[in-house]
RNA sequence: GCGGAAAUAGCUCAGUUGGUAGAGCACGACCUUGCCAAGGUCGGGGUCGCGGGUUCGAGUCCCGUUUUCCGCUCCA
């Protein structure tokens, strides 16, 4: 593990060293959690969001797109439940330095009220037998009784607590109950703090006439009140799917790993409408198409695995995570849900309007179930880097560091040089890079010897350098090396292109979904 | 947010008991070589994360702060 991190930390410094990926606003100490994509990691990224966009769109004719903006009205996030769960009561233990939630510690004592009472209930279960009146018992032993009042006590103060938000009351609870950290034993507590996870600003310019409003925590949202746009303007029929690419933004408590969790970030989501009680089928549809989706980049089918959720969201009835290996384990890169009807119908109560579609087929009107497949870009741009980075050993006692990045992902796809600054080489390099980059990403070098010109491009994961040399200029012929094995072959420069567009053309990566 | 550690050139780091900064690589120009990096000459680049304090003098000692890493915690 120990080497794992120190590979983790060399693609850290890798990425900024390369132009992939800077620490945000860096000549001010940066922002914590924040990240810039450099001149390489914006090509990479572009390239992995076309992969996704024209699998999901281009390929399928009942999925469409949308980019809906990142300010929504703000009764969104109490429909979609956002305000209430990204608003959770911490409260740190001074000794122990853990931390809880506090609502959590005030369900765990209540649940030990319950416990008392369930074992009386079982003690005099046994020691009357089959004579036993549960009901009877629960209504007149008096240690039951006392444990059913100060249960309900409590329940009513926590309730009143939560529903208020009052964060002191909170903390008054857990004192007089005098709940202990299970860590240290202690009862030595901060104050009940809130966190809002969602980022929230102003709209409005005067200052009685603004209304808070919120970055989006998720993309989701802002197809689901689009649903009866896109549906009655694309005349869209169930099964169907809205695609949308965008940031997103959450305050989170801790953000670190590098690009692996940020406050800002971006998420490529399509949600798929289906009928009710379909929707199961549809969830292994997509749950099997997205994983397929990751393994044709060939990056190692083993780095991939389902993670079934046992503990569900509010909204879901079965949810998967597609986890890959990152040198620090394996993680969450992309979440497929079942949401059922929660959002639609959160978005039509409180909205006031009918938010259904009519089914031809079945002559009837309900509100859809949403198959949702949810993926970090940032995510699966770290992924893609770090089954990439190679270092290799290399006969003769060199090394080299290079990206073994998939053709069509790669920043740049060709590296164009003369061997010889002179001699009218460059001069024909030129001749190649025109002719190159209308469709492909071509650079051209110049500098420094032709081997260290070469490790340059590796590093950056370019996969084709193409050399000029002084038989160039006769046979009309260039050396053309592979990035991978350093294979180098003798082709003329009309073949060039062809070569080139082959390997990075999206289609051929498209065709084996 | 808590605890621990760290922060010196683009990168990796050195910097003696406090005496106003160095190396290698990288970068630029020129020369040389010419198919798998690290030849030669010259050059650019750092107010040592930031702000205070102690001192005649702080990269070095003290306090605060920011950022990063590790461990908690949180994670739709």
């Amino acid at each position: 593990m120990a080497s794992q991190e120190e590979v983790f930390k060399k693609l850290v410094s890798h990425c900024k060293e390369y132009g992939f990926v800077f620490p945000s606003s860096e000549i001010y100490d940066g922002l914590a959690a924040v990240y810039d994509y450099g001149q390489n990691g914006v090509e990479l990224k572009n390239n992995i969001k076309k992969y996704w966009w024209d699998s999901m769109v281009l390929l399928h004719e009942n999925i469409v797109g949308i980019d809906a903006a990142i300010f929504m009205h703000p009764t969104t996030w109490k429909a979609s439940g956002h305000v209430d769960a990204f608003n959770d009561p911490l409260i740190d233990n001074r000794d122990s330095k853990k931390r809880y939630r506090a609502d959590v510690l005030i369900e765990e004592q209540l649940a030990k009220i319950e416990e008392k009472i369930n074992k009386e209930v079982e003690k005099a279960r046994k020691r009357f037998g089959d004579a036993f009146d549960e009901q009877k018992f629960r209504e007149t032993n008096p240690r039951v009784l006392e444990h059913q009042k100060h249960f309900d006590e409590l329940h009513q103060r926590y309730s009143d607590a939560m529903n208020a938000m009052d964060l002191e009351m909170l903390k008054q609870i857990i004192v007089d109950e005098e709940i202990v950290c299970p860590i240290s034993g202690t009862r030595n507590w901060t104050d009940v703090r809130q966190f809002n996870l969602m980022f929230s600003t102003e709209m409005g310019s005067t200052a009685d006439g603004t209304t808070k409003i919120y970055l989006r925590p998720e993309t989701a949202q802002g197809i689901f009140v689009n649903f009866l746009n896109v549906q009655k303007t694309g005349r869209m029929k169930i099964p169907f799917g809205i695609a949308q690419i965008g940031k997103a933004f959450r305050n989170e408590i801790v953000a670190r790993q590098f690009i692996f969790r940020m406050r800002e970030f971006e998420q490529m989501e399509m949600q798929f409408f289906v009928r009710p009680g379909e929707e199961m089928q549809w969830f292994q549809h997509w749950k099997e198409f997205r994983l397929r989706w990751h393994k044709a980049l060939g990056l190692g089918d083993n780095k991939y695995r389902y993670h079934d959720h046992e503990k569900l969201a509010h909204y879901a009835n079965a949810a998967t995570d597609i986890e890959f290996e990152m040198p620090f384990g394996f993680k969450e890169v992309e979440g497929i849900h079942s949401r059922t009807n929660f959002d639609l119908s959160q978005h039509a109560k409180f909205s006031g309007k009918k938010i259904e579609y009519f089914d031809p087929e079945l002559n009837q009107s309900y509100t859809p179930y949403v198959i949702e497949t949810s993926i970090g870009v940032d995510r699966m741009f770290l992924s893609v880097l770090s089954a990439a980075y190679h270092e290799e050993q290399l006969d003769g006692g060199d090394s080299r560091v290079v990206l073994k990045l998939p053709p069509v992902l790669a920043p740049v796809k060709a590296c164009v040089m003369p061997l010889v600054k002179k001699d009218g080489l460059p001069e024909k390099a030129r001749e190649i890079v025109n002719m190159l980059k209308f469709d492909v990403k071509t650079t051209y070098d110049e500098k420094d010897s032709i081997g260290k010109r070469y490790r340059r491009q590796d590093a950056v994961g370019t996969p084709f350098c193409i050399t000029v040399d002084h038989d160039t200029l006769n046979d009309n012929c260039v050396t053309i090396r592979y990035r991978d094995d350093m294979r180098q072959e003798r082709v003329p420069i009309e073949s060039l292109h062809g070569i080139i567009t082959d390997a990075v053309d999206m289609k051929n990566l498209l065709r084996k979904l």
